[in-house]
Parts: C-alpha cells; sequence; structure tokens
DNA sequence: GTGAACCTCCCCTTTTTCCATGATTTTGAA
DNA sequence: TTCAAAATCATGGAAAAAGGGGAGGTTCAC
C-alpha cells in the first residue's frame, strides 16, 4: 500500500522540486498540493493523506497555527513540517503543536522519504541540520510571556517610549516599565537593542 | 539555439522543482546547478551559462556580493536573483550589482520562462510580487552606511553599550556616539528599538 | 477558595541613550 | 593632488532606560 502524499506550500518551486523528487519513489502516492491554507483545509475536508508536508509560512495562516487545526480535526494525518529556517523556535512549536517532524528545504530525497517513513512508524524525525540547532540552543529557550508584555513588546518595537506606550495603553509609565524588566529578564537579555532582536529572531515581531 | 541555464541555490527542492519545470522548455538547455558560491565561481570558470540563476542566500557568500562579482568576471552572463523573500532591499541591491531581474521561490514556470527570455534581451525583468514592493516602498529607502557604522550597528545588536563598543573598537565612547546618531538619522528612527527592527528587515544584521 | 500568575502602581538611583554643535585627522576616489 | 567623505574626538545637557525594592488587586485553574 503505498503512502499518501499532500504538500501545502505556496513556492511553486519546492513543490514541484519535492514531487519531481517523490516520482521515483514507487510506494508513495501523490495526491497533489495546495498553495494556502484555506484550499489544504478545502481538500482535507474531501481527502486525507498518510502525510501531510506543511510549510511554516502560508500566505493566510501561520503552518503551525495550522498545524494545531488539522491535528485536532484529522489527528490520523502524520504532519511534516517544511520550511528554510533553522529556527529552534518553529521545531519546537511545530512539535508542540503535533507535527512527526521538521525537514528544511534543503533537504535531499533521502531525508525526505526517511522523514515519511519515520512519521509513518508515529515517530518524529527531525532534519539532521534541525536536530543540530535544538542540541545547540537547548539553554536558549523561547521565553513564555504574557498577553500584556508581548503588546509591550511590539510597541517597544515600534520605537515608542515608556510614556507613549502608558498612553497608548492607559496604564502607568511605571506599569510599563515593570512589563519592560519583566521582558528583559525573561528574554535573558541586558537591554533594550538586544531584547528586540531576538524578539525578531524568535518570531514575536 | 538553446539558452543555457546554470543555477546556484542550496536548497535542494527549490533546484529540483527549477530543473522538473525546465524540462519541458526545449529551447533551454540545463547545465547543472552549485550549491554554494564556490562551485559556482569553480564551474563558470569552466564554463558560461547565458542566464544564472542566483540565490541570495547562499552558505558561503551573500548572493549580492557575489552577483557583483560575477558580472565583473563575466559580463556576458545574465544574472537572476532568486529569492523567497518579498524584500525591496534586496532586490535593489541585485539590480544595482547587475542583475537582470529577481524572480520569487513561488514563481510559476511562465514567470521563470518569462524572466529568462527578458533577461536574454538585456532588459530586466521583475516579479510580479516583487515589483509591487518596490513601487510600494520607493519611500522606504534602504539607507547607505559605511563600514564602520556597520560595525557598530552589529554590536548594538548584540547589546553592547557605547563604552563597550569603544572598547572593543579601540576608540572613544564620543566617536560611537557620532556613529550611533549617524545609524539613527540615516535609518530615519528615533531610537534603539527601532534601528535594530529596522536593520534586522533590511537584513543589515 | 486558595494560590500562583498576572497586571497594576510607586519610589529611588545609576547608567545609558539621545540631541546639538563643532572640529581635526585619515582615507580614497576622481 | 585635491577634495569630499569618513572617522575620529569633544562638551554639555535633557531624556530615557536599567536595576532594585515593595505592594495591592484581579483572574483563573486546581
Amino acid at each position: 500500500m503505498a503512502v499518501k502524499v499532500f504538500i501545502a506550500d505556496d513556492h511553486y518551486m519546492v513543490v514541484e522540486g519535492i514531487r519531481s523528487m517523490l516520482l521515483t519513489e514507487m510506494n508513495i502516492e501523490w495526491m497533489g498540493h495546495a498553495m494556502n491554507a484555506a484550499s489544504c483545509l478545502a481538500f482535507l475536508h474531501l481527502q486525507q493523506p498518510d502525510v501531510l508536508l506543511l510549510d511554516i509560512n502560508l500566505p493566510d495562516k501561520s503552518g503551525i497555527d495550522l498545524c494545531k487545526e488539522i491535528k485536532e480535526k484529522y489527528p490520523d494525518i502524520h504532519i511534516l513540517g517544511l520550511s528554510s529556517f533553522n529556527q529552534q523556535s518553529y521545531i519546537q512549536k511545530m512539535i508542540q503543536n503535533g507535527a512527526s517532524g521538521y525537514v528544511l528545504k534543503n533537504a535531499s530525497l533521502e531525508e525526505i522519504v526517511k522523514a515519511i517513513e519515520v512519521a509513518m512508524r508515529g515517530d518524529i524525525f527531525l532534519s539532521s541540520e534541525a536536530s543540530v540547532t535544538m542540541r545547540e540552543n537547548k539553554d536558549a529557550q523561547i521565553p513564555v510571556i504574557t498577553r500584556r508584555e508581548k503588546e509591550v513588546l511590539k510597541l517597544i518595537a515600534e520605537g515608542l517610549t515608556n510614556k507613549q506606550m502608558a498612553e497608548k495603553l492607559f496604564i502607568s509609565t511605571t506599569t510599563v516599565d515593570t512589563h519592560r524588566n519583566n521582558l528583559l529578564s525573561k528574554f535573558n537579555v541586558k537591554n533594550t537593542a538586544n531584547l528586540i532582536r531576538m524578539a525578531v529572531q524568535f518570531d514575536f515581531i
């Protein structure tokens, strides 16, 4: 029985590349592709693949959120994250949301086939570079920040001062200052410059 | 006479995707691919394609710098930038460095073929989304910063204070302050947070 | 309903950044 | 060689952030 594979990625070349690579694999059945989250969901409503290759950067929805959504509706589908960004934050989030693994877009045919096999067995596959990233950065955890802190963080990135933020959020400047200091300690950084750089890296902005 | 095409991209899927797409085009001759700048240059030393599809994010060198280098050595090669980041800064830099155009990685077969044709005629091709980006952001120019300013910018992003930077660069803190203020005015921003965000966006960090 | 986490607020001090202005030396391209 | 840009340094003052401590009210899950 061939493994049914579907892919959701808005990069046509990536779709073509994977399709072209998987053509040679006899025990893999290519079901097609979707260029955005909406049409992916529409397809899944009609039929379900065994393995779904899911881009983390779809135009209409974050692949990370979509992953969670799909796993809730169709727990039997094995999802493999697909991305060119070798970033620990993404990897962790995808796995947390039920993905069976994570493949980088410079993966070879062997890696993809391996990932599909591993996912089908119910195990988790991380492409070599991705697993290196996870090991390297195991101490650089993604901070857990609150809703308010996230708001403040975004305003800081926009260049607002504590005073301006206070006016915008209808709170006192000292409160903003507290949130700000909490952000610094949660991100384990020394100043704003550092904070913003990390925030961008962790995709908070 | 078929157009000879070569590609430099470390994303195997992209390479496969484009190869697969161009297979159907009879007047295009696929010369092969390189996964990094070094092997790309080595190939060009032996033979030259008519059109070179060049990723802007090669592992060993920025495609933007590589573009300049290649155009100096082989002015007859038409270079098409290739990227998944629809960012004006990249587009402008590639064109400035002699590229004949810029294709996004979600381009269709038609777009790529068109880009190759336009490039062969000596004109410039921008994929539809890329040209929209250029028009939208025409007022958000990429600042031209000096070598020293770039150094300071990176150290700011790493969280160093003026004093620490001064020690590291063997200059006085007032000089660092001058560079810093120049950066702020060149980026047209009000504070560090803003600066870092823009710098990340413009790929200075 | 209890506790932990969150949000809110305040005070104080020190450090750092931001801003304006002006000047000398070095460097690199025309 | 010459001229502009870049890099260097300085003074002084205003504004903001960083760092520390303490504290009351709310919310939400167990």
